[in-house]
DNA sequence: ACAGAATTGTACAACCATGAACAAAAATCA
DNA sequence: TGATTTTTGTTCATGGTTGTACAATTCTGT
């Protein structure tokens, strides 16, 4: 039992990484309730921002950037749909394909989103130097890259979050 | 429209944040399926490393530090009791309170699967030196602080994450 | 002491997310 | 061409999370 460090609390690396799951956590829930008033919620967000930027993407495709499952946006799109936020038009390339479009309502509501969660983030992250910020953008990236990578991931046939890629 | 930033991707705190919203994102997702040989799952191990390091704690403060409401508790405290990890024994002083233990079962699992998220935190943080990594977790904790000020808070009487401090 | 307020934990309905099984369409390959 | 495999999206059962309503207990103020 003592081989190894048995208790990681004095480890750096081990609780600087919980002070960063504990801000995205409470970032999360600030998050959330700067939404409600557009009645959405972060994940709503998450995919009228990608619509905005990858307009007619298909919807395994924003799967993949999200990190979530097929189902999961075959479960909430219908739902913004009916919101008139956004179309699912067919691909007459591709019959199987529904590609994903914000109407302008849904560019509307989008661009209010983006502001609220902007001003959150800016308000937040004023506690750091751009220096400080960026520097903490860089590990970021290198911590997902190093996730990321195939040889680390390798994992079976699933519908779900982290497939591999074609 | 024009009179701030229409769109924010050029501002440094709002990509760089979004990168940490995402190692956060990638950083669950690695931790679930290396919790899965223990059939745990995240949540379980935030309430095993809180009673671990808290013994004797009641599940409304186990609630309050992680940011998740009391039905949550109600709902998840009994399958890790049936489990034999845990028990719940009623305060004498103050017989509204259950307050939680680690049984051993319960400590040995917990030591595992701390081993198992800090062998891959560790390998994950390995891509930042020392002295980044403290930096990053010294701009986390300013963010935290920034995010629970209580004047910026302000918020209602609901049973859920985030309530004000007695 | 006692009435009203506050706190702790539970029960339940609603919603969200996941993974497996499925149908339709396209790609592959003999 | 025709058979097999792959890809895309949906459906459904399961389980996780939230918020509300509630019972039991303790606290507060008079």
């Amino acid at each position: 039992m003592n081989k190894n460090q048995a208790l990681p609390w004095e480890n750096p690396r081990f609780h600087n990484w919980i002070a960063v799951a504990r801000a995205c956590q409470v970032m999360g829930l600030s998050l959330a309730r700067a939404l409600q008033p557009l009645d959405l919620k972060p994940p709503h967000l998450d995919i009228l921002v990608n619509l905005f930027r990858a307009p007619g993407i298909s919807q395994q495709d924003l799967a993949d950037k999200l990190l979530v499952g097929r189902s999961n946006l075959s479960m909430l799109l219908p739902q913004l749909e009916k919101r008139g936020l956004l179309v699912r038009r067919g691909d007459p390339q591709d019959r199987r394909i529904l590609r994903l479009e914000l109407t302008p309502s849904g560019t509307d509501v989008t661009l209010q989103a983006i502001a609220i969660q902007s001003e959150l983030i800016d308000r937040t992250m004023k506690t750091a130097s751009t220096d400080e910020c960026n520097l903490v953008g860089e590990v970021m990236t290198r911590i997902i890259h190093e996730l990321t990578r195939p040889d680390t991931v390798e994992e079976g046939q699933a519908d779900e979050p982290g497939r591999k890629k074609a």
